[in-house]
DNA sequence: TCTGGGGTCCTAGGACCC
DNA sequence: TCTGGGGTCCTAGGACCC
Protein backbone atom coordinates (compact mmCIF):
# COMPACT_ATOMS: atom_id res chain seq x y z
CA UNK A 1 0.00 0.00 0.00
CA UNK A 2 0.93 3.39 -0.80
CA UNK A 3 0.12 6.64 1.38
CA UNK A 4 -0.21 10.51 0.18
CA UNK A 5 0.20 13.27 2.41
CA UNK A 6 -1.19 16.10 0.86
CA UNK A 7 -1.06 19.52 2.56
CA UNK A 8 -4.18 21.43 2.34
CA UNK A 9 -4.10 24.40 0.49
CA UNK A 10 -0.19 24.69 1.73
CA UNK A 11 0.70 28.31 1.24
CA UNK A 12 -2.25 30.02 2.55
CA UNK A 13 -2.39 27.27 5.42
CA UNK A 14 1.12 28.56 6.46
CA UNK A 15 0.05 32.11 6.86
CA UNK A 16 -3.29 30.94 8.87
CA UNK A 17 -1.42 29.01 11.50
CA UNK A 18 0.60 32.87 12.36
CA UNK A 19 -2.03 34.61 11.72
CA UNK A 20 -5.57 32.90 12.67
CA UNK A 21 -7.93 35.84 12.08
CA UNK A 22 -7.39 34.30 8.36
CA UNK A 23 -9.31 31.64 8.87
CA UNK A 24 -12.64 31.40 7.27
CA UNK A 25 -11.84 34.47 4.88
CA UNK A 26 -10.89 34.35 1.26
CA UNK A 27 -7.12 34.02 0.75
CA UNK A 28 -5.03 34.09 -1.86
CA UNK A 29 -0.95 33.95 -2.46
CA UNK A 30 1.10 35.33 -4.86
CA UNK A 31 3.42 33.81 -6.84
CA UNK A 32 7.14 36.24 -7.69
CA UNK A 33 6.54 39.74 -8.33
CA UNK A 34 2.80 39.80 -7.12
CA UNK A 35 2.42 38.30 -10.97
CA UNK A 36 -0.01 35.38 -10.85
CA UNK A 37 -2.10 33.76 -7.97
CA UNK A 38 -0.51 30.40 -6.80
CA UNK A 39 -2.48 28.94 -3.63
CA UNK A 40 -6.44 29.71 -2.94
CA UNK A 41 -7.72 29.33 0.24
CA UNK A 42 -11.32 27.03 -0.11
CA UNK A 43 -13.14 30.82 0.00
CA UNK A 44 -11.25 31.90 -2.60
CA UNK A 45 -11.50 28.90 -4.92
CA UNK A 46 -15.40 29.39 -4.06
CA UNK A 47 -15.13 32.60 -5.30
CA UNK A 48 -14.15 31.79 -8.55
CA UNK A 49 -10.45 32.73 -8.67
CA UNK A 50 -8.48 30.62 -10.65
CA UNK A 51 -4.83 28.89 -10.23
CA UNK A 52 -2.51 30.93 -11.93
CA UNK A 53 -4.41 33.99 -12.52
CA UNK A 54 -2.83 37.26 -13.19
CA UNK A 55 -3.61 39.58 -10.11
CA UNK A 56 -3.65 42.91 -11.56
CA UNK A 57 -7.17 41.19 -13.29
CA UNK A 58 -8.62 40.45 -9.56
CA UNK A 59 -8.51 43.88 -8.67
CA UNK A 60 -12.67 44.56 -8.16
CA UNK A 61 -13.49 41.36 -6.85
CA UNK A 62 -10.77 41.52 -4.51
CA UNK A 63 -12.33 44.33 -2.88
CA UNK A 64 -15.77 43.33 -3.23
CA UNK A 65 -15.56 39.99 -1.23
CA UNK A 66 -12.70 41.54 1.02
CA UNK A 67 -10.06 38.51 0.33
CA UNK A 68 -6.56 39.01 2.04
CA UNK A 69 -3.42 38.86 -0.26
CA UNK A 70 0.10 37.21 0.61
CA UNK A 71 3.55 37.60 -1.64
CA UNK A 72 4.84 34.43 -1.18
CA UNK A 73 6.96 33.88 1.37
CA UNK A 74 9.01 31.06 0.89
CA UNK A 75 11.38 31.51 3.71
CA UNK A 76 8.33 30.70 5.88
CA UNK A 77 6.40 27.98 3.59
CA UNK A 78 9.83 25.78 3.25
CA UNK A 79 10.41 26.01 6.81
CA UNK A 80 6.69 24.97 7.83
CA UNK A 81 7.56 22.04 5.36
CA UNK A 82 10.49 20.71 6.74
CA UNK A 83 8.33 20.34 10.08
CA UNK A 84 5.45 18.93 8.50
CA UNK A 85 8.22 16.47 6.79
CA UNK A 86 9.71 15.74 10.06
CA UNK A 87 6.53 14.27 11.79
CA UNK A 88 5.58 12.27 8.94
CA UNK A 89 8.83 10.91 9.20
CA UNK A 90 8.66 10.28 12.76
CA UNK A 91 5.15 8.15 12.04
CA UNK A 92 6.39 6.16 9.13
CA UNK A 93 8.81 3.45 8.19
CA UNK A 94 9.43 5.70 5.40
CA UNK A 95 8.81 8.99 3.39
CA UNK A 96 9.29 10.24 -0.08
CA UNK A 97 9.35 14.07 -0.09
CA UNK A 98 7.48 14.23 -3.49
CA UNK A 99 7.21 18.50 -3.17
CA UNK A 100 7.30 21.10 -0.83
CA UNK A 101 3.50 20.21 -0.14
CA UNK A 102 3.19 16.39 -0.76
CA UNK A 103 4.67 13.29 0.51
CA UNK A 104 3.99 9.48 0.10
CA UNK A 105 4.49 7.13 2.80
CA UNK A 106 6.33 3.82 2.57
CA UNK A 107 3.01 2.03 5.00
CA UNK A 108 5.18 -1.15 5.09
CA UNK A 109 4.70 -3.12 8.80
CA UNK A 110 1.16 -1.74 9.11
CA UNK A 111 -1.36 -4.15 9.62
CA UNK A 112 -4.16 -3.96 7.01
CA UNK A 113 -7.19 -3.68 9.21
CA UNK A 114 -5.31 -0.42 11.20
CA UNK A 115 -4.13 1.22 7.69
CA UNK A 116 -7.38 3.51 8.39
CA UNK A 117 -7.21 4.28 11.91
CA UNK A 118 -3.41 5.47 10.87
CA UNK A 119 -4.27 7.84 8.07
CA UNK A 120 -6.33 9.75 10.59
CA UNK A 121 -3.93 9.44 13.51
CA UNK A 122 -0.99 11.06 10.53
CA UNK A 123 -3.35 13.86 9.71
CA UNK A 124 -3.96 13.97 13.55
CA UNK A 125 -0.97 14.51 14.42
CA UNK A 126 0.73 16.90 11.63
CA UNK A 127 -2.02 18.99 12.56
CA UNK A 128 -1.14 18.95 16.07
CA UNK A 129 1.93 19.42 15.74
CA UNK A 130 2.30 22.00 12.49
CA UNK A 131 -1.02 23.49 12.97
CA UNK A 132 -1.48 22.67 8.65
CA UNK A 133 -4.43 20.63 8.07
CA UNK A 134 -3.49 17.25 5.78
CA UNK A 135 -5.34 15.23 3.80
CA UNK A 136 -3.93 11.31 3.82
CA UNK A 137 -4.69 8.99 0.99
CA UNK A 138 -4.24 5.07 0.80
CA UNK A 139 -4.63 2.89 -1.37
CA UNK A 140 -2.58 0.15 -4.23
CA UNK A 141 -0.83 2.53 -5.99
CA UNK A 142 0.36 6.17 -5.97
CA UNK A 143 -2.14 7.18 -8.66
CA UNK A 144 -5.12 5.85 -6.36
CA UNK A 145 -3.25 6.85 -3.16
CA UNK A 146 -3.56 10.58 -5.25
CA UNK A 147 -7.14 10.36 -6.04
CA UNK A 148 -8.21 9.34 -2.26
CA UNK A 149 -6.30 11.84 -0.55
CA UNK A 150 -8.35 14.31 -3.19
CA UNK A 151 -11.32 12.67 -2.26
CA UNK A 152 -10.75 14.01 1.59
CA UNK A 153 -10.58 17.43 0.52
CA UNK A 154 -14.07 17.09 -1.16
CA UNK A 155 -15.40 15.15 1.61
CA UNK A 156 -14.97 16.60 5.17
CA UNK A 157 -16.88 13.32 6.73
CA UNK A 158 -13.49 11.42 5.74
CA UNK A 159 -11.59 13.70 8.28
CA UNK A 160 -8.27 13.97 6.56
CA UNK A 161 -7.90 10.41 5.74
CA UNK A 162 -9.48 7.98 2.78
CA UNK A 163 -8.21 4.44 2.71
CA UNK A 164 -9.47 3.11 -0.41
CA UNK A 165 -8.61 -0.45 -1.49
CA UNK A 166 -12.16 -2.36 -1.93
CA UNK A 167 -12.47 -3.09 -5.84
CA UNK A 168 -15.99 -2.04 -5.72
CA UNK A 169 -15.48 1.54 -4.00
CA UNK A 170 -12.50 1.97 -6.32
CA UNK A 171 -14.99 1.80 -9.17
CA UNK A 172 -17.42 3.82 -7.39
CA UNK A 173 -14.56 6.61 -7.10
CA UNK A 174 -12.71 6.13 -10.78
CA UNK A 175 -16.39 6.75 -11.86
CA UNK A 176 -16.90 10.12 -10.82
CA UNK A 177 -12.68 10.93 -10.85
CA UNK A 178 -12.61 13.71 -13.99
CA UNK A 179 -10.04 12.83 -16.04
CA UNK A 180 -8.34 15.78 -16.45
CA UNK A 181 -7.40 15.20 -12.57
CA UNK A 182 -5.84 11.78 -12.44
CA UNK A 183 -1.85 12.17 -11.69
CA UNK A 184 0.22 12.27 -15.41
CA UNK A 185 -3.28 12.90 -17.56
CA UNK A 186 -2.04 16.87 -18.02
CA UNK A 187 -4.00 19.33 -20.56
CA UNK A 188 -2.52 17.95 -23.48
CA UNK A 189 -3.88 14.32 -23.02
CA UNK A 190 -7.02 14.93 -21.15
CA UNK A 191 -8.28 17.36 -24.24
CA UNK A 192 -7.28 14.36 -26.71
CA UNK A 193 -8.95 11.78 -24.13
CA UNK A 194 -12.17 14.25 -23.91
CA UNK A 195 -12.29 14.75 -27.71
CA UNK A 196 -13.05 11.04 -27.69
CA UNK A 197 -15.58 10.99 -25.01
CA UNK A 198 -13.19 9.23 -22.54
CA UNK A 199 -14.12 11.71 -19.43
CA UNK A 200 -13.09 9.55 -16.15
CA UNK A 201 -10.88 7.71 -14.41
CA UNK A 202 -13.35 4.74 -15.10
CA UNK A 203 -13.55 5.49 -19.24
CA UNK A 204 -9.84 5.70 -19.63
CA UNK A 205 -9.25 2.38 -17.37
CA UNK A 206 -11.66 1.35 -19.64
CA UNK A 207 -10.12 1.79 -23.15
CA UNK A 208 -7.83 -0.85 -24.41
CA UNK A 209 -4.33 -1.13 -23.47
CA UNK A 210 -2.89 -0.79 -27.02
CA UNK A 211 -5.05 2.21 -27.74
CA UNK A 212 -3.45 3.88 -24.46
CA UNK A 213 0.39 2.70 -25.67
CA UNK A 214 -0.12 4.56 -29.71
CA UNK A 215 -1.31 7.80 -28.09
CA UNK A 216 0.29 8.27 -24.51
CA UNK A 217 3.73 5.63 -24.90
CA UNK A 218 4.92 5.00 -21.57
CA UNK A 219 3.78 7.45 -19.64
CA UNK A 220 -0.14 6.85 -20.53
CA UNK A 221 0.36 3.00 -19.98
CA UNK A 222 1.71 3.19 -16.39
CA UNK A 223 -0.97 5.54 -15.09
CA UNK A 224 -2.92 2.77 -16.49
CA UNK A 225 -2.05 0.24 -15.06
CA UNK A 226 -1.95 2.11 -12.12
CA UNK A 227 -5.46 2.70 -11.94
CA UNK A 228 -5.79 -0.58 -12.41
CA UNK A 229 -4.31 -1.23 -8.76
CA UNK A 230 -0.98 -2.17 -10.35
CA UNK A 231 1.98 -0.28 -9.37
CA UNK A 232 4.37 1.02 -11.31
CA UNK A 233 5.63 3.93 -10.40
CA UNK A 234 7.65 2.96 -7.05
CA UNK A 235 8.18 4.32 -4.10
CA UNK A 236 11.84 6.29 -3.53
CA UNK A 237 12.52 6.97 -0.35
CA UNK A 238 15.84 9.13 -1.24
CA UNK A 239 15.94 12.39 -3.11
CA UNK A 240 18.31 12.17 -5.89
CA UNK A 241 21.01 15.04 -6.68
CA UNK A 242 19.45 17.20 -9.23
CA UNK A 243 20.62 17.13 -12.44
CA UNK A 244 20.05 20.71 -13.77
CA UNK A 245 19.79 23.75 -10.87
CA UNK A 246 18.08 27.06 -12.20
CA UNK A 247 17.25 30.35 -11.13
CA UNK A 248 15.44 32.73 -13.08
CA UNK A 249 13.29 36.00 -12.39
CA UNK A 250 11.26 38.30 -13.62
CA UNK A 251 11.63 42.05 -13.11
CA UNK A 252 9.38 44.40 -11.37
CA UNK A 253 10.46 46.89 -14.34
CA UNK A 254 12.03 45.94 -17.86
CA UNK A 255 15.84 46.54 -17.20
CA UNK A 256 17.38 48.22 -20.47
CA UNK A 257 20.91 48.62 -19.25
CA UNK A 258 23.53 46.29 -19.17
CA UNK A 259 25.11 46.70 -15.72
CA UNK A 260 21.82 45.82 -13.72
CA UNK A 261 21.41 42.78 -16.40
CA UNK A 262 24.55 41.86 -14.96
CA UNK A 263 23.98 42.75 -11.57
CA UNK A 264 20.84 40.31 -11.52
CA UNK A 265 22.65 37.20 -13.50
CA UNK A 266 25.58 37.48 -11.14
CA UNK A 267 23.24 37.74 -8.42
CA UNK A 268 21.24 34.08 -9.72
CA UNK A 269 24.51 32.42 -10.63
CA UNK A 270 25.61 33.06 -7.26
CA UNK A 271 21.69 31.93 -6.01
CA UNK A 272 22.48 28.36 -8.16
CA UNK A 273 25.61 27.56 -7.55
CA UNK A 274 25.01 28.02 -3.05
CA UNK A 275 22.28 25.11 -4.38
CA UNK A 276 24.56 23.28 -6.64
CA UNK A 277 27.46 22.90 -3.31
CA UNK A 278 24.58 21.90 -0.88
CA UNK A 279 24.13 19.06 -3.13
CA UNK A 280 28.14 18.41 -3.30
CA UNK A 281 27.84 18.74 -6.92
CA UNK A 282 29.86 20.63 -9.42
CA UNK A 283 28.96 21.25 -13.11
CA UNK A 284 30.96 21.30 -16.27
CA UNK A 285 28.36 23.89 -18.31
CA UNK A 286 26.19 26.32 -17.72
CA UNK A 287 23.59 28.32 -19.76
CA UNK A 288 22.37 31.97 -19.27
CA UNK A 289 19.31 33.47 -21.04
CA UNK A 290 17.39 37.04 -21.31
CA UNK A 291 14.46 38.12 -22.73
CA UNK A 292 11.23 40.42 -23.37
CA UNK A 293 8.05 40.82 -22.27
CA UNK A 294 6.32 38.37 -24.01
CA UNK A 295 2.76 40.41 -23.01
CA UNK A 296 4.26 43.33 -24.83
CA UNK A 297 3.04 41.85 -28.55
CA UNK A 298 3.95 45.19 -30.12
CA UNK A 299 7.76 45.23 -28.69
CA UNK A 300 9.99 42.72 -30.99
CA UNK A 301 10.48 39.62 -28.81
CA UNK A 302 14.00 38.41 -27.81
CA UNK A 303 15.16 35.40 -26.23
CA UNK A 304 18.80 35.41 -25.93
CA UNK A 305 20.82 32.54 -24.61
CA UNK A 306 23.99 30.89 -24.61
CA UNK A 307 25.41 27.60 -23.04
CA UNK A 308 28.75 27.75 -22.22
CA UNK A 309 31.08 24.39 -21.39
CA UNK A 310 33.48 25.15 -18.56
CA UNK A 311 36.75 24.49 -19.02
CA UNK A 312 36.92 22.53 -15.69
CA UNK A 313 34.27 21.53 -13.58
CA UNK A 314 33.43 24.40 -10.84
CA UNK A 315 31.35 24.83 -7.91
CA UNK A 316 32.84 28.55 -7.04
CA UNK A 317 30.22 31.57 -7.20
CA UNK A 318 33.39 33.25 -8.04
CA UNK A 319 34.07 31.65 -11.18
CA UNK A 320 30.63 30.66 -12.41
CA UNK A 321 29.29 34.69 -11.59
CA UNK A 322 32.62 35.79 -13.52
CA UNK A 323 31.49 33.73 -16.60
CA UNK A 324 28.12 34.66 -16.56
CA UNK A 325 28.57 37.84 -16.35
CA UNK A 326 30.15 37.88 -19.33
CA UNK A 327 28.12 35.69 -20.79
CA UNK A 328 25.42 38.19 -20.12
CA UNK A 329 27.58 41.35 -21.64
CA UNK A 330 28.20 39.59 -24.77
CA UNK A 331 24.25 38.39 -25.10
CA UNK A 332 22.84 42.04 -24.32
CA UNK A 333 21.31 43.85 -27.14
CA UNK A 334 21.67 47.68 -26.71
CA UNK A 335 18.23 49.44 -26.76
CA UNK A 336 16.47 46.50 -25.70
CA UNK A 337 13.60 46.11 -22.82
CA UNK A 338 14.30 42.83 -20.60
CA UNK A 339 11.81 41.11 -18.39
CA UNK A 340 13.68 38.48 -17.04
CA UNK A 341 17.15 36.88 -17.22
CA UNK A 342 18.47 33.41 -15.57
CA UNK A 343 20.72 30.87 -15.15
CA UNK A 344 21.07 27.26 -15.34
CA UNK A 345 23.79 24.94 -13.95
CA UNK A 346 24.18 21.69 -15.71
CA UNK A 347 26.27 18.96 -16.71
CA UNK A 348 25.97 17.87 -12.69
CA UNK A 349 28.74 15.55 -11.35
CA UNK A 350 29.21 14.76 -7.67
CA UNK A 351 32.38 16.92 -6.55
CA UNK A 352 34.35 14.15 -5.32
CA UNK A 353 34.46 11.64 -8.92
CA UNK A 354 35.47 14.90 -10.94
CA UNK A 355 38.68 14.99 -12.87
CA UNK A 356 41.44 17.17 -12.48
CA UNK A 357 42.67 19.29 -15.47
CA UNK A 358 45.83 19.71 -16.25
CA UNK A 359 46.05 23.07 -17.13
CA UNK A 360 43.88 24.70 -14.20
CA UNK A 361 44.13 28.56 -14.45
CA UNK A 362 42.02 28.80 -11.25
CA UNK A 363 43.69 27.38 -7.97
CA UNK A 364 40.73 25.32 -6.66
CA UNK A 365 41.71 24.65 -3.16
CA UNK A 366 41.62 28.47 -2.78
CA UNK A 367 38.14 28.80 -4.10
CA UNK A 368 37.03 25.69 -2.23
CA UNK A 369 38.03 27.24 1.00
CA UNK A 370 36.35 31.12 0.19
CA UNK A 371 33.30 29.08 -0.42
CA UNK A 372 33.06 27.17 2.44
CA UNK A 373 33.42 30.06 4.63
CA UNK A 374 30.85 31.93 2.37
CA UNK A 375 28.29 29.12 3.41
CA UNK A 376 29.13 28.88 6.87
CA UNK A 377 28.80 32.89 7.40
CA UNK A 378 25.80 32.94 5.53
CA UNK A 379 24.09 29.97 7.25
CA UNK A 380 25.30 31.38 10.53
CA UNK A 381 24.73 35.01 10.12
CA UNK A 382 21.83 35.45 7.70
CA UNK A 383 21.45 35.00 4.22
CA UNK A 384 23.86 37.13 1.62
CA UNK A 385 25.20 38.60 4.72
CA UNK A 386 28.21 37.72 1.99
CA UNK A 387 28.37 37.73 -1.74
CA UNK A 388 29.88 38.77 -4.58
CA UNK A 389 30.22 42.60 -5.13
CA UNK A 390 29.33 41.88 -8.72
CA UNK A 391 25.75 40.37 -7.68
CA UNK A 392 24.85 44.02 -5.96
CA UNK A 393 23.39 44.65 -2.74
CA UNK A 394 20.33 44.75 -2.95
CA UNK A 395 18.93 41.39 -3.85
CA UNK A 396 16.49 40.29 -7.00
CA UNK A 397 14.31 43.31 -8.53
CA UNK A 398 10.80 42.02 -7.40
CA UNK A 399 7.79 43.46 -6.25
CA UNK A 400 6.91 41.78 -2.96
CA UNK A 401 4.02 43.98 -1.89
CA UNK A 402 2.20 42.00 0.80
CA UNK A 403 4.67 39.68 2.13
CA UNK A 404 3.84 38.66 5.76
CA UNK A 405 6.57 38.40 8.52
CA UNK A 406 9.05 35.27 8.93
CA UNK A 407 7.40 33.90 11.64
CA UNK A 408 9.28 30.73 12.05
CA UNK A 409 13.00 31.87 10.74
CA UNK A 410 13.68 35.45 12.04
CA UNK A 411 14.43 35.88 15.90
CA UNK A 412 12.98 38.67 17.17
CA UNK A 413 9.60 37.59 15.48
CA UNK A 414 9.81 34.20 17.42
CA UNK A 415 10.82 36.11 20.25
CA UNK A 416 7.89 38.28 19.96
CA UNK A 417 5.56 35.15 19.35
CA UNK A 418 6.82 34.00 22.50
CA UNK A 419 6.10 36.93 24.72
CA UNK A 420 2.61 36.71 23.48
C1' DT B 1 1.45 49.91 -14.82
C1' DC B 2 0.56 44.73 -14.03
C1' DT B 3 0.99 38.06 -16.46
C1' DG B 4 5.92 32.65 -11.65
C1' DG B 5 9.66 29.44 -11.12
C1' DG B 6 11.22 25.58 -10.74
C1' DG B 7 11.91 20.37 -12.17
C1' DT B 8 11.64 15.23 -14.58
C1' DC B 9 11.02 11.69 -18.08
C1' DC B 10 10.25 10.03 -22.71
C1' DT B 11 10.54 9.94 -27.76
C1' DA B 12 11.98 10.90 -32.34
C1' DG B 13 15.42 11.79 -35.26
C1' DG B 14 20.08 12.85 -36.65
C1' DA B 15 25.00 11.82 -36.45
C1' DC B 16 28.06 8.52 -36.30
C1' DC B 17 30.02 3.71 -35.76
C1' DC B 18 31.21 -0.99 -37.87
C1' DT C 1 17.13 -0.81 -63.06
C1' DC C 2 19.30 -2.12 -58.66
C1' DT C 3 22.49 0.85 -53.28
C1' DG C 4 22.48 -3.38 -46.08
C1' DG C 5 21.74 -3.94 -41.54
C1' DG C 6 22.55 -3.38 -37.61
C1' DG C 7 24.01 -0.56 -33.37
C1' DT C 8 24.89 3.74 -29.85
C1' DC C 9 24.85 8.38 -28.36
C1' DC C 10 23.16 12.91 -28.22
C1' DT C 11 19.83 16.63 -28.52
C1' DA C 12 15.57 19.04 -29.09
C1' DG C 13 11.10 19.15 -28.07
C1' DG C 14 6.93 17.62 -25.96
C1' DA C 15 4.58 15.81 -22.28
C1' DC C 16 4.05 15.84 -17.40
C1' DC C 17 4.56 17.41 -12.17
C1' DC C 18 4.36 20.90 -8.12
Amino acid sequence: MFGLADCNNFFVSCERVFNPSLNGRPVIILSNNDGCVIARSNEAKRLGIKMGHPYFQLEALIKRHDVAVYSSNYALYSDMSKRVQQTLRSLCPATEVYSIDESFLNLTGIKEEDLDAFGHYVAYKVLKNTGIPISVGISHTKTLAKIASKLCKQYPKLKGSCYMHRPQDIEKVLRKFPIEDVWGIGRRFSAMLKSRNINTAYDFSQQPLDFVRSKMHLGGMKTWYELHGRPCIEFEAHIPDKQQIMVSRSFSKELNDVEDIKEQVALFTSMAAEKLRKQGSVCHAMYVFMLTNRFRHEQEQHYDNQLITLPAASDSTVELADIAVRTAAQLFRQSTFYKKAGVCLTQISPKESVQTVLFDEIDREKHDKLMTALDKINEKQGHRTVVVATAGFEGVRMNRNHLSQNYTTDWNEILEIRCD
